[in-house]
DNA sequence: AACTATTTATAATA
DNA sequence: TTATTATAAATAGTT
């Protein structure tokens, strides 16, 4: 029974994980096969465990390769790869998760967290946000982890990763802010570090905006 | 509000299919998307329509590029292309639709038909069947077609392209059946023929049964 | 591999 | 297009 909604974040334990693999592998390709025949349109799939040697290709490597084929025979493609227009269902999830924190009522950096992933959305990385603007982000993902510590408790759900931002660490004044609100226990900047660097956090913040969806009609 | 089961048939209103191909890429994208995230694989995929020079390539063309090309760097795989197994969601199809004739109460021809289904899992093509076995499948094939005009008169619905396989034939005797059973209004060459041809008899009776699924353990 | 309580996807509609 | 919502389908945790 489904009792938890899907978190996407990386299952940490492998056995699930593999488990995972494999019923939501059945499914997407079901999910390839209806869309295919529905829509009469051509679909092909590849998918990789890294460091497995093991490729999952649909449909038949055959199929695969003339729908491939069909793709190279646009060379002029290559000069519009550039577009690249951001996948709606991304644009949803966060702009859900930005719902969400105003119905918790929240604070005056909730605006600049909008801001934030506003810019995200139009390209901005992680890596060029100002001091201030991660520490916004810090406050919330502080808050996050504060959940699922919760979370963890009530259910001892062993797939959390939620270790590496642990332990909590002094407050800071921040400096610069454009913003200028006080931001509790999230300044410090070892932890920024380590945040900048945890798969976890950037996975949770900014799901999966390093992706992209190109279509040309 | 999704007032009705799915059917695996082409969508016949030709806007009807492109609101499907929209939605339902999105979908499937966003299933890649969660599955490439929780079980720590990469995934491509791509989609074409037909006669459109129109692509749809997930995630990015290079992040795409880049995943096939770990798949071209193991040449050795080609040797194994030809190991092809059947996607378990068609088999699991057949099952379920084998399962609701029996629960119908059916007749004797039934067997037949399983036998039948199970030789198609197997690899066996529509083109290699006798004249029995094809009657037995139009013979449920035209049940299909009675419930279905049966519901086009309920919902008016437009999409159902059952005109092709109209109008009833008359009986006919069959020779040299396996199975000794008289199979009334379905054996007439001309609407054998039909069938034989006829692409929505073929992906109901079969439904994606073509596609196949490869994998590598 | 089967079950089922939930979440998620989506077909028709507005 | 976008939004809504009733229903169908997928699936996480469990057995």
């Amino acid at each position: 029974m489904t009792r938890k909604k899907v978190k996407r974040v990386k299952i940490a334990n492998e056995s699930k994980r593999n488990c995972v693999l494999r019923n939501r592998t059945e499914g997407l390709l079901k999910k390839a096969s209806e869309l295919s025949i529905l829509s009469d349109s051509d679909i092909g799939i590849v998918i990789h465990k890294p460091g497995q040697n093991n490729f999952t290709l649909w449909p038949s490597p055959d199929d695969f390769r003339a729908r491939l084929s069909k793709f190279f025979d646009f060379p002029e493609m290559e000069r519009e790869r550039k577009f690249v227009k951001h996948d709606k269902y991304l644009i949803k999830i966060v702009e859900e998760e930005t719902q969400k924190l105003r119905n918790i009522g929240r604070r005056s950096d909730l605006r600049e967290y909008e801001n934030l992933t506003n810019g995200l959305i139009e390209g901005k990385s992680i890596y060029e946000l100002d001091l201030n603007q991660m520490n916004v982000l810090c406050s919330i993902a502080e808050e996050k982890v504060k959940e699922l510590q919760k979370r963890k408790e009530e259910f001892n759900d062993q797939d959390v990763p939620i270790l590496s931002l642990a332990p909590p660490v002094p407050s800071v004044e921040v400096i610069e802010a454009k913003v200028p609100v006080k931001i509790a226990e999230t300044a410090d900047p070892t932890l920024i570090e380590n945040l900048r660097t945890d798969p976890w956090f950037i996975e949770t913040m900014f799901d999966g905006q390093i992706n992209r969806n190109f279509s040309r009609e």
